[in-house]
Order: C-alpha cells, then sequence, then structure tokens
DNA sequence: TGAATGATGCGCT
DNA sequence: GCGCATCATTCAT
C-alpha cells in the first residue's frame, strides 16, 4: 500500500500522451480539500477519451461551452453533468487544442470517508466510490468544481509509492460509439471497481 | 442474479 | 426534440 509521503502531481504528468497518463494514473492519490473537509482515495479504475477523432470524446463535435476545458491546456478538471442527475469528473491531458481527457470511474476511498457517507446515505463502503457518478456524488463534486487547475490545491493528485500491480485493460462502458477500443484501464482483482 | 427500465435535466442539432 | 462517458429499482428466472 503506499505509505510514502503524499508527492503533488505537476502538470507535467498530465502533458502526455493520455494512454501514458492513463497507465500511471490508476494507483494515484485523488485528493479534495472540500467546504466539508479533506477528501482523498486511490485511483482503481478510469478510461481515456481522446481527441476530436474518438467519435465518444465530447470533443467529436468540436469546442463548446461544456467542453471547452479540454481543449486547455492539461491539468484541469473537466466536470460535466449527465443523465439529469450526475457528474463525472475528467483530468484534462495533452497540450492546448489537443483535447483530451480520463474519466475518473472508480476509487477506493482513504480519508473523508464520513463525508463520503453523508453524501451517500445508505451506501456500503464499498460502493461510495465504484462508479464515475457515484464517485462525483460521494465527493460532493459538481460543475462549479469544473476548469479546476490540478496543479492548485483545492482539487489534485497526488503519489505515495504505491504501485498498481497488474492492470487490466479492457473496453470502455456506457458508450455507444467507438466501443471496441480498449480504453479502460483497472486495477487487477480490486473489489473498488464499477463492474468486472 | 441478470436484464430491462425509469428517473431527470441539459447541451446540442 | 433527442440522446446522453449513470444508477437504482423492478421484474424475470
Amino acid at each position: 500500500m503506499g505509505q510514502n509521503r503524499l508527492h503533488k502531481l505537476s502538470r507535467s504528468f498530465y502533458d502526455r500522451p493520455t494512454l501514458e497518463v492513463l497507465a500511471d494514473i490508476i494507483g494515484k492519490v485523488i485528493v479534495y480539500n472540500s467546504p466539508r473537509g479533506e477528501l482523498s482515495a486511490r485511483i482503481t479504475e478510469a478510461e481515456a477519451y481522446i481527441g476530436e477523432s474518438d467519435p465518444a470524446c465530447h470533443a467529436a463535435v468540436g469546442k463548446t461551452e461544456r467542453n471547452g476545458v479540454m481543449f486547455g491546456p492539461a491539468g484541469y478538471s473537466y466536470i460535466y453533468f449527465i443523465y439529469g442527475m450526475y457528474h463525472c469528473l475528467n483530468f484534462v491531458t495533452e497540450q492546448k487544442d489537443h483535447p483530451a481527457a480520463i474519466l475518473l470511474r472508480a476509487a477506493r476511498p482513504i480519508s473523508g470517508v464520513e463525508i463520503m457517507r453523508r453524501n451517500s446515505p445508505g451506501k456500503k463502503d464499498v460502493e461510495l466510490l465504484n462508479g464515475p457518478g457515484k464517485f462525483c456524488r460521494s465527493f460532493g463534486l459538481t460543475r462549479r468544481q469544473n476548469g479546476l487547475d490540478l496543479a492548485g490545491n483545492e482539487l489534485y493528485l497526488g503519489d505515495d509509492g504505491f504501485k498498481s500491480p497488474k492492470l487490466v485493460k479492457t473496453t470502455r462502458i456506457g458508450i455507444q460509439k467507438a466501443r471496441d477500443l480498449p480504453w479502460r484501464y483497472y486495477e487487477a482483482g480490486s473489489d473498488y471497481i464499477s463492474c468486472k
């Protein structure tokens, strides 16, 4: 498990080919200094959405008000509202005008579990963060946190030395277009993923 | 235990 | 108006 001191990742971590970032992001710690207190979790599952030529990527329709952050520089949050009731958190990767992002799909709680339980009443701990919508609900993330600089102090990723022993690489969940691309990575054997 | 479906609002055509 | 990077509930087996 990674008991070392947490090192905050800088913009250069995100400013790389998205699939490299995706492989490296599994096992990293996400920290959110929310109004209710600090929350943190270890990332177990994520997906890549890469460029205007990826039909499933929101950037495929060109730059709009909603997806604008993805067209900016790497290292910012992209949070959107979906299905009338859920939010999804992404990390913007690659350079300006190369729209791409990584969707955070699942994580294992580390700190602030009491806050997560309050945000998602009636859930078992293993169900607090095992899905993109559930993650944002338990963390209390909404569009208000869209466009945050991940090099800042409110929302960021950290490395504590933990390395996921093995990754599973498979197809993305919940999309209808480009279903064959193996751009969903998750930690093999983890109980804290959205689905097998 | 797995498949089907309803909830619910907003961005984009 | 339609479709959506979801989830909880319902219904069938």
